[in-house]
DNA sequence: TTCTCTACTGTGAACGCTCACAGAAGCAGC
DNA sequence: GCTGCTTCTGTGAGCGTTCACAGTAGAGAA
């Protein structure tokens, strides 16, 4: 009698099939499910064999309709769909977070917000208790879809240090500013003196840390600022080149260059190389993120490792901690410098 | 009296407090709901107007507990996480899918099977029913996932035509001979007549039919066909600057490339590169899939392009049309050519 | 008038689960 | 014996929706 006694039956068996296969109540049942307290060790084996030998799994629906949580988050993306295609910095998160959140079995749903019509439909869905909570990638100021989740209650970890939404709102970044010193300092070690920054979007807080990390080193060093080395750019490939291509025309003695993002490196490499500069013997060049985009260039690219791992699996604990009842908290990671080979 | 009613409430309105406001019965908000036929005008006016006023939305779990449907539908990508982290593609065919789900208020879970055991929680929990579907990106073959969901009957679409599952699995493609027929006539047309081809994974029915065009114009136009030109390579950028550089070590007279992906092209671009060939002058490369990578490049890559939007819309919709009970289906797109600067 | 048909509406039951509560069993202390 | 405590177990109610069914009203036909 080793064969399971479904026969041919084509529904899924209930919490109350374990039930009666285990000799127990549905509360015994369910005790089990949740934790196990207050639950003989008899009976937890009797309930355990009985889930083995149904096939049983619960049914997430029933659980949410009582428990008012939908034991699920949403990864929300509110960022140009051009950002989305180009920076592999969204994968290397949606795929630590999907990790992270299996681990706790909880389910992830993408929510791209390109359109206003999106930004819409996509709040009222999440205010509307669809969601447990939001992991939320959205680096420029004054987003609503944020600002109106916060002021809803909606438990919130951004990406990132968000602008403009109070202290309430949990984040989990990296220390941009440390890092940026860190590539400053190496790029001084290797004797450059004429340093030029291609600069984040300076209305994120990235984007500003980054810059004062560049701005304090050199400051530190005695080495003479010049704001003809300064240049900005919003963290797009096509606006590192750019960015390069004004770095050389105004200051055209430039050594090395720190770039707020690897992205809008492989710009500056490909800017470079047009002009006729050799890296790293005329210009040295060093990113920031350590995006998979980083070894895709040649020569590759000498970098700050933003922890991708930590940053998804602490967005995750926030924001699991968050729903069950928690304070918002902020989370400030340690960069790391990769030297490759363009420094 | 313009105010809303519901004062300190916590709890959100039910299809119970729609019902009273509207004068009408529990029925009839539902039928109003999902169709509204068998519905009077003037109750749904009401209805409509009740909503709007007490701010309802839907209990989605409610919903799903009595309809045993569960609304949502999964993306699955069983590719390594490398190939997730590099291709573009897969953003371009997330975005494409989320927004064609989200005409149908349909929520989509992201279900990376990068290990074994991420492989078998995913399976169990899509046998469950927790997705009414999936949409399933997959490129090899003798997938054990894909099969444990045909077998369980899980509604399926999968992107590509996959291999060893039988008729019975949708999938949308585009037509990949058909495609690289395109691009090949193009290099002849350039009067190039040694053209090399870096093929795709060869255990899949993309990669087996790019090539399979590429001989078959050859054979067509008369031009001699020779092993040496043919490489293979597994769509990831590293293989093509490996093919690329197989290729000029084996047949130095090459004087165009008809490279299967255009991550691959970028690997072949750079291996020129390195060669001292100049593109498009020495040797012209030709893409496939015109993927955001395609215009990262320099110079920008002549492609085939893949109808992504067409592609991704079409898998939703085959997708939700079997979830209503159809039967499975095929989708051929065409691709069209596009030129840039590198052929 | 009465019957039938169509268009619409209301009601109870059910979906599968968790939660609160009541009760049982075992054991100690009086 | 009774009381109190702890640990465990069963039961009824209810979460918010849909569905099947019963019922009503009005129009048209006999």
């Amino acid at each position: 009698m080793t064969m399971s006694n479904t026969g041919g039956r084509r529904k899924p068996p209930t919490i109350h099939d374990v039930a009666r296969e285990a000799g127990v109540s549905r509360g015994t049942v369910s005790r089990v499910l949740n934790g196990g307290h207050y639950v003989s060790p008899a009976a937890a084996d009797a309930v355990n064999a009985a889930i083995r030998k149904t096939g049983y799994v619960v049914n997430r629906h029933a659980r949410s309709l009582i428990t008012g949580r939908s034991d699920s988050v949403g990864f929300l993306l509110t960022e140009p769909q051009e950002r989305f295609f180009e920076d592999p910095n969204f994968n290397v998160l949606l795929r630590g977070c999907t990790q992270a959140l299996a681990a706790h079995d909880v389910p992830l749903l993408l929510m791209l917000a390109g359109t206003d019509d999106e930004r819409r439909r996509i709040t009222r869905y999440i205010t509307a208790g669809h969601v447990d909570g939001v992991l939320l990638v959205s680096s420029h100021s004054g987003d609503p879809v944020a600002e109106e989740l916060r002021a809803a209650g909606v438990p919130l970890v951004a990406c990132g240090k968000p602008i403009g939404l109070g202290s309430k709102v949990s984040y989990v970044a990296a220390d941009d500013r440390d890092g940026a010193r860190d590539m400053v300092r190496h790029l001084l070690a290797l004797g450059r003196r004429r340093i030029g920054v291609v600069t984040g979007p300076l209305d994120t807080p990235g984007g500003v840390e980054r810059l004062a990390g560049y701005r304090e080193v050199l400051a530190e060093a005695g080495v003479e600022a010049d704001e003809r080395l300064v240049v900005s750019g919003d963290y797009s490939r096509a606006s590192g080149e750019a960015g390069a291509e004004r770095l050389l025309a105004r200051a055209p003695d430039v050594d090395a260059v720190f770039v707020a993002s690897d992205l809008m490196a492989q710009g500056v490499l490909a800017a470079l190389h047009r002009a006729g500069r050799r890296v790293p013997q005329d210009v040295a060049v060093g990113g920031f993120d350590d995006s998979p985009a980083a070894v895709a260039t040649s020569p590759e690219l000498t970098t700050i490792r933003q922890p991708w791992d930590r940053i998804s699996a602490e967005m995750v604990r926030v924001l699991l901690a968050q729903i069950g009842g928690e304070d918002p908290a902020a989370v400030i990671l340690p960069t790391e410098l990769v030297k490759r080979d363009s420094t």
